[in-house]
This record gives C-alpha cells, structure tokens and sequence, in this order.
RNA sequence: GGUCCGGUAGUUCAGCUGGUUAGAACGCCUGCCUGUCACGCAGGAGGUCGUGGGUUCGAGUCCCAUCCGGAUCGCCA
C-alpha cells in the first residue's frame, strides 16, 4: 500500500468503520495527553481526528515530533468513537483514525499567527503571509464559492449560445475614465499598451463580426486608488449581445442572479427585479445605488422655505440649490450632545456646511433654528417629511448635487446607527435612465456617465446639442443592498450618432478617429444593434460571502498601495531593463 | 492630494492627570498527564513601546517631524 490518499480530511464516517485509509495534511492542533496524542488534521476539505497511544511506542514517540502545520500522512484504521467522545461539531466527529503508519512530509515554523477562523490580524501581515493566511477555513470558503459560481456562470451562458471569447490584455491607451496600467513595448520604442479598464471596444468589435453573444470572466485594471471594495486589478462578467434591448437584457441576468443564489446560497429571488429612474433614485435615496432595505427617504422642503426668513435656507433655494430632510424615526429626543457630534461627523465625511434638525416630544416641535422661522413652516416641513410624534427631521441645505449626495450618506448613516437595515433583505434593483452625459467643472467639459458608446435614448435626441445634459441615456445598473453589482447599455452602432456623441463630449473628428478609428470604421461595415452588462465578480462574491472586504475573495489581493507585501511587486527593475525599453526614470523615482 | 484612526511580546490588545522592574490573553518552549477536541496542571522564554528629534529630574504616555497600516473624501468614463 503506498502513500496516495485515500480519503479527504472531510469526508470519512462510520460507513469507513475498520478500513485502512490513508489521509493527508496539515496538523491543526496536537494535544498531547501523555499516554495518548490527539492531532486534528487539517485539508481544504475538513478536519479528521488522529489518535496515537502507547499500543505502539515508537509511532507514539515520533508523533510527539508533531507541531502545528507540519505535513503529514497517516496510515491507519478507521474507528468508531465511544458515544461520549463522539464530536458533534465536526462533520468526521463520529470516527478517528487510529493510526499505524506516520510519515512527516514536512516540518514547520511556527507562523506568525494563528491559523484559525475569527482571528483578526493585521492586513499587512496576513498579506506578506498570504500562504497562511489562505489557509484559513474562512477564505478557502470564499475561493470554493468564487470557484463554483464561475462555473454556475459559464454554464448560464453557455447554454444560452454566447461564446467565451477571451480578448487583449496588452490593448490601446485611451485616456477617458481611469488611469490606465501602462506596458512599454521593446520592439515599439515610445509606445505602450495599456491594460484594459474594460473590454469594451473589443466586445463591441465581436457584435460586429456577428459573434452575436459574447462572454467572459476577465480580468481588467484601474491605476486609481483603492478601497475596501476596490482593487487595481479586479474580475468582470463582461457580456454582450446583438439585436438585444434593454428588457431582455434584464430577463437574462435576472435568471443570471437567480440561479446564483440558488445554486449557492439556496436562496429563491423574487423577480422581476424593481426597476427606478436614475432621477427618482437621487430624489429619494440620494444616490444612484440606492438601499432600499429601509425607508428614511428624501423629502424636498425648498418651497417651504423659499421665502422664509432663515437666510440660510431661502438663500440657497434663491440659488437654485435644495433644502432637503429626513426622518430619523424614534429619536425626536436626541440629545444636544449627540445631535452636536453627528453634526461635526456630517460636516466633515460629507462636507456639509451644517445639520438643522427638528426634535418632536411631548412638548411638540422644537427646530434648531426655530427663532428664524414661523412656526407653520416647521410644523410643514416636519409633516412634508413623513415625521410623526417622536421621530427627528434632519435637513441640510446646498447646492443641488451636492446636497442630495449628502443627505444619501446622511441616510445610509443613520440607517446603520440605528438599526433602520433589514439585513435579511436582498434587495436587487435596477437604476434605469442614467443621464446621457454630465457636466465636469474641472475640464470645463461634458464627460461621459458610463462611457461614450452609450446610446441616448431617441426621444432625448433633439437635445443632444442644446442640452446633452438632460439627454438620458440607454444604461442600467443592477444594484444589491446599496452595491453596485454591474451596470451596462445599448452601445450605438451607428457611425453618425457615435460622431455626435464624441461632439458633445468634445472629441473632434481627428481625435476621434485617432482614439476610436478602428471602432468608427467598423461601424461602416455593417454594425447590428448590441448591448451589454459587465458585472463586479467579486463583489458579487464578497456580497455572497458575506464579508466587508474585496480582500477576502481574491486568492491575492494588493494593499492600499496596490502593492503586493507576499512578493513585492511592484518592484524595481534593473537598468538593462530600462533601457532595452528605451525609459528613464525621473531623478525621484531613482531615489525612491 | 486632503481628512480621520491606529502602530506596545509571534498575534490580539491593556497601559489613567508623565513616575520605580511595561502587563493580560492566545501562541511558543520544557515537564507531568491514556479520551482530548478552546485538553488540563506546573514552570519558562519572549519587548530598540514604528523611527528620528524635542520638552522634562524623569517619556510607551506630552510636542514636532517622518515612516508604515487601515478607513474615508477627491478619484474610480
């Protein structure tokens, strides 16, 4: 009998009762009670209970050698536990292995933390020493997840006739959106690729050769700053269909997202899925991807105030701007000290100027800035939002876009703070009607809300021109509990129209056709109506996994730096490197 | 680029208005222990308190600078 495993480490049960099986590990833990030694050892699948005892001496004696995380193998018989020793916590807790042979396939050190579920450590050395850290239960879960759900997604779509097409990674530099990861090319001096934020060109490129449906799980990159739920380098269910609208486009990837949950969470998704307009999502929620697991919506209450004698808010409302409120339910007897903090807290993660709140108790309204307005305009602005007896308005008052982002965050804080959040909700949700493009101060330019091949919607055309920013576009976003999972369109496929986007996006026709000629010439030959969606992978399975962190899903993930501690990389490259590529660098990028 | 929080043993953290020898838990090492599974018991090792400077009789603690990590705003078509 050789060395080669018989069983997992998760598997064995009584029906293996008095077989000789030999299993592989890690040791989890030793505990050795002197006359009898006690490992748990550890695979990817479970955990199994090996027993030593003086039966044998010598094997007794080699395995009090065993220290956490040493590789062994281990030959031996597989035996019913006493009903009192049975361990209902363990799937294998029934049994044991007795063992007969043991061989060591490797020694360890001790790691510099804990192999085990729940322990928090910090994120750097967890990262230097991913290899551990990828030990642990809880992220091997994530990676069998991240596995499966591949496969669950391959599967939808290839029995739905799209092909996985993989397209360049070493692709065009086109300077809109995000920083590009650039590659210099050797045999090109001066020139580079870039690393695709997104496939998209290509996608749109297989539509027109007839492909016809397109899929694939790719990797793509954005040299920006990253989060907690963003990384450089991330996974995209990238699609793509011709002849398509929006409709079915929804129907395909409401079935996408059911299975899913079925297949892996057990969980039935009500469809179809709610759908709401870019601009009811801002009036309501305050941002384009909207929880709507509680209520707590926006109420406008500039025409209440519009004339009213606290500057402040007829002021702004003169200027255009918004006063905007909220109902904090239950807390209408918020004490000062924390309605101060809270609006410290306000001032400085959203900018706002200043919080005005009004308290309901038993002595009836009681408005912070009160002394400034009569006593309807409270009562009114109280009643506008929803408040009843007991419950705390909050208001902020700004310029448009500003104010209604704010009063969004102001509302997904205290829905937190207090509890507001169904958590057992999954609430799937499509934002439609995006606008077109959007006015960018700094540039002095309209710039693209999802990128420049979006298709306006037909009616808005006649203000392309005169006012592209009120054009809507043909976008969606599919968000999940105030997530955004993805987001896509109906592309233009029309060179014309395509040239009148880049006109309202001023990009002149040379520019155009340097960037986007071979997109634009395409288009000549016989382009068919497409569209598509692109979603976060793994922010699908952090939401799935249930965890705070992109990190926890990716086998290896980059740090805020977007550097990598296990390898180092990036890393410095030697001066022969430089040069073959014909770069120099910068006297502060030498000394750094 | 801005703001905030943090950096003390291998790990997670405590350390008050500055005060004598910097602690706990887990981990690690040694010994004892034949039914443990958070094994138990006894003992032990382990610290440039991120780094540099300053204030002070005295600094883990206060001040300045700097590095590192994280969160967040900007940014992310």
């Amino acid at each position: 009998m050789s060395w080669k495993r018989t069983h997992t480490c998760g598997e064995l049960d009584l029906k293996s009762k008095g077989e000789q099986v030999v299993v592989n590990g890690w040791v989890d833990v030793r505990r050795d009670l002197g006359g009898v030694i006690f490992i748990d050892l550890r695979d990817r699948y479970g955990v199994t209970q090996i027993v030593f005892d003086l039966a044998n001496e010598e094997l007794h004696k080699k395995a009090e050698q065993l220290r956490s995380e040493y590789v062994i193998g281990v030959k031996g018989i597989v035996t019913e536990r006493d009903p009192d020793n049975v361990n209902p916590s363990l799937p294998t807790g029934k049994i044991e292995v007795r063992a007969e042979e043991l061989t060591i396939w490797s020694s360890a050190e001790t790691p510099p933390f804990e192999i085990k579920d729940g322990i928090e450590t910090n994120e750097e050395v967890r990262l230097r020493y991913r290899y551990l850290d990828l030990r642990r239960r809880e992220l091997q879960k994530n990676l069998i997840l991240r596995s499966r759900v591949a496969q669950t997604v391959r599967n939808f779509y290839g029995s739905r006739q799209f092909l996985e097409i993989e397209t360049p990674v070493l692709m065009k530099s086109t300077p809109e959106g995000a920083r590009d990861y650039l590659v210099p090319s050797r045999v090109n001096p001066g020139r580079f690729f870039a690393l695709p934020q997104s496939p998209q060109t290509y996608k749109q490129i297989l539509m027109i050769s007839g492909l016809d449906r397109y899929f694939q799980i790719v990797k793509c990159f954005r040299d920006e700053d990253l989060r907690a739920d963003r990384q450089p380098e991330f996974t995209q269910i990238d699609v793509e269909l011709s002849f398509t609208d929006e409709e079915q486009i929804y129907e395909i990837h409401e079935e996408l997202m059911a299975q899913i949950w079925k297949d892996h969470l057990n969980i039935e998704l009500p469809r179809p899925f709610p759908r709401i307009p870019y601009r009811e999502a801002i009036s309501r929620f305050g941002t384009d991807k909207p929880d709507t697991r509680f209520g707590v919506e926006i109420s406008d209450l500039s025409d209440l105030v519009a004339d009213c004698g606290f500057k402040i808010f007829s002021g702004t409302v003169a200027d255009g701007g918004n006063v905007l409120g909220i109902t904090v339910p239950g807390q209408g007897d918020m004490g000062r000290g924390v309605i101060d903090r809270l609006t410290e807290e306000v001032k400085k993660t959203t900018g706002a100027g200043g919080l005005i709140y009004i308290k309901s108790g038993d002595d009836g309204l009681n408005c912070s800035v009160g002394k400034f307005l009569e006593e309807k305009t409270v009562e009114q602005m109280f009643e506008r939002t929803g408040a009843e007896r007991g419950d705390l308005v909050l208001i902020l008052a700004g310029k448009r876009r500003e104010v209604y982002r704010q009063m969004g965050t102001l509302r997904l804080m205290m829905g937190k703070r207090y509890d507001l959040i169904d958590t057992g909700k999954l609430n799937f949700l499509w934002v439609t009607e995006f606008p077109l493009v959007e006015w960018d101060q700094e540039t002095q330019r309209y710039h693209a809300l999802h990128h420049p091949f979006t298709s306006p919607v037909e009616e808005d055309l006649d203000k392309m021109e005169s006012d592209p920013a009120s054009v809507r576009a043909r976008a969606y976003d599919l968000v999940l509990n105030g997530n955004e999972l993805g987001g896509g369109s109906i592309r233009i496929h029309d060179r014309e129209m395509q040239q009148r986007m880049f006109n309202v996006l001023g990009i002149d026709e040379e520019e155009a056709q340097e960037k986007f000629g071979f997109l634009l010439d395409a288009f000549t030959y016989g382009a068919p109506p497409h569209g598509g969606i692109a979603f976060g992978f793994d922010r699908i399975i952090m939401l799935m996994a249930g965890v705070r962190s992109l990190r926890d899903v990716i086998a290896f993930p980059k740090n805020q730096k977007a550097q990598s501690p296990m390898d180092d990389a990036p890393g410095k490259v030697d001066e022969k490197q430089l040069k073959e590529l014909h770069i120099q660098l910068s006297k502060r990028a030498k000394q750094e």
